[in-house]
DNA sequence: AATTTTGTTCAAAAAAACTTGAACAAATTT
DNA sequence: AAATTTGTTCAAGTTTTTTTGAACAAAATT
């Protein structure tokens, strides 16, 4: 069932850095990546742990991880060769990350590559969080209801028992309808 | 990513009843399992669908949502034959809900067989779940800022924005630590 | 306009999670 | 005390999810 494995984060090795404008040719790296100092290491398994937690694949932790503990904005190539992973992989992990306002997009003048920062502010991130992931499953509540009215028998013994669940979910409904919004509220303050 | 399929439980046909007291030999079911009414049908796929949307494993809905819809306590035996679950599967979902306090164990009086209920309590529910599944990632926070933290060279020129980033985390699991007994008291409530 | 840079997509490979069912243990009945 | 019933465990098999990397597309540079 729910696995909560541990992950002591112990991977790009010391490796020397040679620049944020690492090259490719294909898919393949050329330069060796630049180490990732201990905060950022320690980050990383943080974050890997902690979208984890939320059945999030690992890749989104680490690259999360990494851009949290980075004060300047990275690009695709440096999450990619910092983390080494692969190029579908960092792609994306960051396109997943934006999409929920994890990850904010920098505009770095005369520099071409897109690059990125995270976002910090657990307001946004509760929010896209709920958003993309909760709020969706709520939204097609009440067809889901009717649906589920509509399949009792009010002839059968057991159409009180049935009406009486369905209460229960309904209720279940309005108890999220009222919760979201108020943690929504709550993340503000923090 | 976070894949979100759905799930119209077309199921188990339409055989008939033997009776709850299933014969097995060895793992094979020898009476055919008897079917599962439209309210059930549908309850379990709505189970199935909103556990789902915590990640959590397919015949885990199913087993809660056929003792949410079914009057009766149910034996590991009846939800094995009814949902056409393997015994294993059964006993684990069954014991991973028991100790969530999602399925409540009943004694009948002159039957050998333990047999279970679903609880329905949303504050219940709740409270499970944020026990056994958030709380624990909450318990060592302060041992993992203490391990980032001291991941942290003063001396670096970076140590001012990690000790910003480390106050950042602090802020998020006092956070936590308010909302998720906030969420219980307001389950308590529905 | 050809080449290079940058980013995305998606089929295939790898890894992780889930399910199955036989073997086992414990409790109960004959 | 042997046989049966009930429930758990876990190695092996299956399915699902994640990752990889080559092919492609778009934009920019030479």
């Amino acid at each position: 069932m729910p696995p909560v494995k541990d992950t002591p984060f112990t991977k790009g090795g010391s490796l020397s850095v040679k620049s944020s404008q690492s090259a490719r040719r294909g898919n393949l790296q050329i330069s060796p990546p630049p180490p990732l100092s201990a905060f950022q290491l320690q980050s990383v398994a943080l974050f890997i742990h902690v979208f984890g937690a939320l059945s999030l694949p690992r890749s989104i932790g680490e690259i999360y991880g990494l851009l949290f503990s980075t004060p300047e904005p990275l690009s695709l190539d440096d999450v990619q060769t910092r983390l080494q992973l692969s190029r579908g992989s960092a792609s994306e992990g960051l396109r997943w990350l934006r999409s929920l306002g994890a990850v904010n997009q920098v505009y770095l003048p005369g520099i071409r590559k897109e690059h990125f920062t995270a976002e910090t502010s657990l307001r946004k991130l509760a929010s896209g969080y709920l958003r993309d992931r909760i709020d969706p499953h709520l939204e097609n509540g009440p067809s889901r209801l009717s649906v589920l009215e509509s399949s009792i028998d009010p002839a059968s013994p057991t159409a009180h028992f049935e009406k009486s669940r369905l209460g229960q979910i309904a209720g279940w409904y309005k108890f999220f309808g009222k919760a979201l919004p108020l943690i929504k509220v709550l993340a503000g303050k923090f």
